[in-house]
DNA sequence: CGTTAATTTGATCATCTTCAACATGAGTGG
DNA sequence: CCACTCATGTTGAAGATGATCAAATTAACG
C-alpha cells in the first residue's frame, strides 16, 4: 500500500511540506481553502521521520500534543484497558485525520504503524491559533470530528446487530470504497493488517475471519491470496449486507 | 428520573434561560467560562416546550440546526438502517450534550426522548460567532466531541470483547457514576429506558438482560424492581468487569 | 534453508439468541 | 374500585452462531 509515494519524495526533496501540492488535499483538513489561507494553514503543519511497522505513535496515557493526517501508509489506532484485552477502534489511510481521542484528557489510545507510514503534524493549538483567521477551519475540523463520530456510531451498529460475515462484509466494502476514493482500484487492493487485526476490529477470533474469506471465495464474490484481496462481485458483496451499507467500518 | 426540575421551573418563571444560575453549569458547554463570557453565551441558547415521552428531537436525515443539551429528562439516541434494524446509540442525561450526528452532513440519527424532557437548543453558527470572541468556547466544544469520540470508542471496546454480564455491569455503573456526578445517589436510582432498550444497546436480547439482572439479584449484588436499581454492592460489582472500568457505556 | 510467525482447517463447546408461554403492571373506561 | 387491555418484563427449552482448542500448512524473513 504505497500511497502517494510521489508526493511524499516531492515534499521531502523540498524540505518542507506543501499542502498545495499534495494529493490528499481533497480528502484532507485543509479541503475547500482558497490558495491563501492553505498557505496560512501549510506554515503548521509539522512532519516527522517515517514511522516503521509496528512503530507507536503515541500511547495511551501520552499527553495530547497534535492531530495527525496520514500521508502515506497506514496505522490502527488500539484500546487497551488494563488487563491486556486489546481492542482495534480503527484503521487510518492517507488523507485521514486522527489523534481525536487525546483532546480531552490525553490519549486514550495508542497508535501503530501498520507499514512504513508517514505523517503530517498539526499542532491544535496552532490550528485553533490559525483558525482565528481563517473561521472555516474550525467548521471543518467539527465535521471531521462529527465524521469520525458517525463512523464510531455505524461501528456500534455493526458489532451489535451485525453477524460475522455481515461485519467483514461491511468492512471489506468500506476498505475498498476508501481506495476508489484516493483514486485506487476498488476491487484490487491489499490488506495492511493481519488476519489477527481485521477479526479484532470486527469483534471476531481470527479462525472465524479465516473461514469466512473462505466462504466468500466459494461463493465466487471475490479472491484472497494472503492479503492480496480481488472483489470479483462488488454488488454481490453489497447485497450480501441488508441495509448495511451505512455502515463505513472505519 | 425528574432532574433539576426546580432550575426549570426557575428559568421558565424568568422566562429566559440563563447558564449562570443552572445547576449543571459544571457539567455543560459553557464550564470554565467566566461571568462575562458566559452570559455572551447565554445569549443564544433558545429553548423549546418540553417534549413528551416517545417524542422525536430530530430524525434521521434531518438537516442539522443545532447541538442540544439537556436540561431534565433524558433521551436515546437511534441509528435506523433501512432494514429496520435500529440501533441504540447512546443515552443522555442532564448536561449532556448531543447532536453531534448531524454536523457533517445532516443527521444520521434520531434522538428520541425517554420521559418528560427539557432541552437547550445551541445554534452551531451562533456557537461559533460567540465563539471567535470567547476562544475557549471551541476547545471546550473540541473537548465535549472528544469525549464523545472516547465515550463511543469505549463502547467499542464492550460490544465487541465482553461478555453480556461485564456489558449490564458497565452500563450500570456508568449511570451509577453519571447520577452521583448530578448529585444523586449513586445506589439508587430508576431507568428511564426499558430492558428493550437497555439489550438493544447492549448488543443483546431483551431476556438476557432480564436474566442477567436476575444473576445479579441472586449474587446479592444489586436489588430491582421494575426499573428501580439499588445497587448493594458497588465494589463488588466493579470487581465483575476486571479492567473493564474504562468502558463508560454513554 | 531453517526458524518463527501467520493463516487455514477441523472438532468440540459455550454463550447467547430465538421462540413460546406466562406474569406483571400501568392506564382506561365502566 | 374493578375489569380489561396493551405494553412490558420474566422464565423455560431448544438451537445456532461463533469461540476455543489443537494441529497442519503456508508464508515471511534472516
Amino acid at each position: 500500500m504505497a500511497i502517494s509515494t510521489a508526493t511524499i519524495v516531492a515534499d521531502l526533496a523540498n524540505g518542507k511540506l506543501s499542502c498545495r501540492d499534495c494529493s490528499l488535499a481533497e480528502l484532507c483538513l485543509p479541503r475547500g481553502l482558497d490558495i491563501k489561507d492553505m498557505e496560512r494553514f501549510e506554515s503548521i503543519v509539522g512532519q516527522r521521520a517515517p514511522y516503521k511497522r509496528g512503530e507507536n505513535i503515541y500511547r495511551a496515557g501520552d499527553n495530547f500534543h497534535a492531530l495527525y493526517a496520514v500521508k502515506s501508509g497506514s496505522l490502527k489506532t488500539v484500546v487497551s484497558p488494563p488487563d491486556g484485552n486489546e481492542q482495534i477502534i480503527g484503521f487510518s489511510m492517507p488523507g485521514e485525520l486522527f489523534g481525536f481521542d487525546g483532546i480531552d484528557d490525553g490519549h486514550t489510545c495508542t497508535a501503530v504503524a501498520l507499514e512504513r507510514t508517514t505523517l503530517c503534524e498539526l499542532p491544535l493549538d496552532a490550528v485553533a491559533e490559525v483558525s482565528q483567521a481563517v473561521p472555516g477551519l474550525h467548521r471543518e475540523l467539527y465535521r471531521v470530528m462529527a465524521r469520525e463520530i458517525s463512523v464510531d456510531q455505524s461501528m456500534l451498529l455493526l458489532l451489535a446487530r451485525r453477524t460475522a460475515e455481515d461485519r467483514l462484509v461491511a468492512f471489506l466494502l468500506s476498505l475498498s470504497k476508501r481506495f476508489a476514493d484516493r483514486g485506487f482500484s476498488q476491487t484490487d487492493f491489499s490488506l495492511s493488517m493481519s488476519r489477527h487485526d481485521i477479526a479484532n476490529y470486527l469483534g471476531l477470533a481470527a479462525e472465524t475471519v479465516s473461514r469466512l474469506f473462505g466462504r466468500l471465495s466459494e461463493a465466487g464474490l471475490l479472491t484472497v491470496h494472503g492479503r492480496k484481496i480481488h472483489i470479483q462481485d462488488l454488488d454481490g458483496l453489497r447485497g450480501r449486507v441488508d441495509g448495511c451499507n451505512t455502515a463505513q467500518a472505519s
